[in-house]
DNA sequence: AATGAATGAGCCTTCATTCAT
DNA sequence: GATGAATGAAGGCTCATTCAT
């Protein structure tokens, strides 16, 4: 009945925090329930409203902390200038691909299911926390493009390597079936996304060049 | 839309499907509401089990509805061997991301969140309609690639090209926000994706075929 | 505002808002519990709120509804100006001492916990329906007061009168003690009030045109 | 549990009785929650169960204290013999409405939610405390009526009187509207009501008495 | 063929109270 | 003496589904 431990307490809001992203990232906001993720939790009923309020507060509270437990594990290239803009580029798809394709990654998995199907409840969050993502592609991108290669192209190529780097994600759930043995060694399919993009880039940098006088 | 149909009985159960497709493209099968369906559609609470049996079987009929809606408005380009090439893979890359960017296309939107957030119920219809769409993908891309790329090489070609051209849809519902915007050509975007693509390809081939030798 | 649902659904419907008006005027709103209004409707819980939507419409509905019925069961008196003006105020009296004092009359306790702890959810519709019965008191004091008197005065007297009428209401609870078998006695108590009040009506009258040159 | 015996504890002590009348007198006992009153009382959810064992606990001893409170700001008027009845019957009626006109007196405001929505946890303090105005009320009547007049009209003059003592309550809450402007004029209205009450208390009066020689 | 009424399971939330410190 | 953490019980409401007509 009353088995309480003291120190167990005490992490009651960061098991909370645990178990919601687990359920949230399984099931999304909707789906999942107040009642499993306390129960995981190990927590009562009214744990959440005690120390969130609310699930949407929860949810919020929840992406955060794991977009920043995910950024400590999988840490974005550094900006290094010294390093050959090929070897940053690399590192930049390697971050994105390992951070999507980490099982244990509940956070993208909640990002993606809040675009797919959003709830609004995460706009400023993700605004806020993902907007400096996407200028740093288009910086290295630009780098790497060159001068002559107009805005809007530098803005699709990024498109096209994100796109690249999160597909995994797309597919993630269809494990069941064998379609995901697709990207089963994860480095291969960097070292490709790597080379395909590398090649495209050169390319659309010649193209514009050669243009110019 | 079509007054010729009128005959073919917009009837009770038609008004469903389209209301069904409606209302889960746009909130995912869990936040929809067999009631939501129902007033849209004009029909009674008790319809959609009247008709349908549930609310799970309606998803079902109703992706399946407008996945064959989409395929008619949206043909997938004629494997021609005839044609040059080039301009097969570029009707592919146009063929899908104009379904996808249509946004008219419930059927995507539904798919996409089934991907997202899995019901599972779509498993067995996806599985079995998209099948040949992704062997059609690859058996384009062994053309293109000849014949010394490894098997593996070209299935992370084919998941490349495809995720340029779904990616659109990741941020159609940002749309409110002009960031997006990025995508707003759609011709534009669709010839950056087959540009990127194919020297992306053709350095891919030319790799392993200076291996050959 | 005036809802007419069908024929058998006011079976149900009916049955739910005569045991609204039974827990709702022995509880007040915030006390009384779907649960127990469901319970002693033999409806289900779901009831409430299929058949008016929400505890706060039901509490709107039941306050009219009983507010309708107590009219028809006690009737206001007759404005007919051919009665003597005595008369008149003894019919208008009793009307509302019966009122109050019908035990069965659960309206009136409704009235007074939504005054005396007000949700504020019925006060559109008490404003509706009481404002005529307030206007018709003092157009009869007017009479009995003559053209003298001034505006002020009419508006007091009637304040004097309902208050002893209402008054009744105020000690009823307290129906364990014996303090209330004061009023036991309802007729004697509306030939007091009838009394009292007269004698202080014509003393005023008479205070001011004696002013009166 | 009755843990308090310190003077220092008077402290929190005090400032939760404070608080508990401030939001009983509010929003009446069951809707005022304990979170509320301790958020006011500055002290923690706790204090209340440690201080006063429970909410209904808190309740009678809020009461009581704001009674007390109320006697020594409103101190009732002495019944001095000497003073003439009808001077005598001015202040107490002058008394009875001052207390209830009294915004802050929120002892009145409790004692007239628990009458309207009887708790039950006040029974015997009110009894305990009322008690003796009633019997005072009564006992000035009986000089001003005479001794021909029975028992029961005895009693219902004074219900009738301090009815019209007390309305001014039944409007309180409808302050808003200017309809009750009725009573702005605290000082006019006790000049009626004494002048109303007079003119019926002398009337009856009279009545008895020429029946009797 | 179709519907309005009714339902039961389940969800989120509130709140007075308890417990360990 | 006082408190923050935690809880269990309960409440209102939603919704897919069933039933009688």
């Amino acid at each position: 009945m009353n088995p309480r431990r003291r120190k167990d307490s005490l992490k009651t809001r960061k098991k909370l925090l645990n178990a919601a992203i687990k359920v949230f990232s399984k099931k999304g906001f909707r789906d999942a329930t107040v009642i499993e993720i306390c129960t995981l939790a190990g927590a009562n009923v009214a744990a959440v409203n005690y120390h969130f309020g609310s699930k949407e507060a929860l949810y919020r509270e929840a992406w955060r902390y794991a977009f920043l437990e995910s950024l400590k594990k999988h840490p974005a290239p550094n900006e290094d200038e010294s390093l050959p803009p090929d070897e940053l580029l690399k590192a930049h798809i390697r971050s994105i691909v390992y951070r999507v394709s980490d099982p244990e990654n509940r956070e993208i998995s909640i990002l993606f299911k809040e675009i797919s199907n959003p709830t609004g409840l995460l706009d400023e969050v993700i605004e806020e926390e993902l907007t400096p993502l996407k200028e740093n592609t288009e910086k290295l991108l630009k780098r790497l493009l060159g001068p002559y290669v107009p805005e809007t192209e530098v803005k699709f190529s990024a498109i096209s390597i994100v796109s690249q780097c999160m597909n995994p994600l797309l597919f993630q759930r269809a494990k069941k079936t064998d379609e995901l043995n697709d990207i089963q060694d994860v480095d291969a399919y960097v070292e490709h996304v790597f080379l395909f993009s590398l090649l495209g880039i050169q390319g659309i940098r010649a193209k514009y060049e050669n243009r110019e006088p």
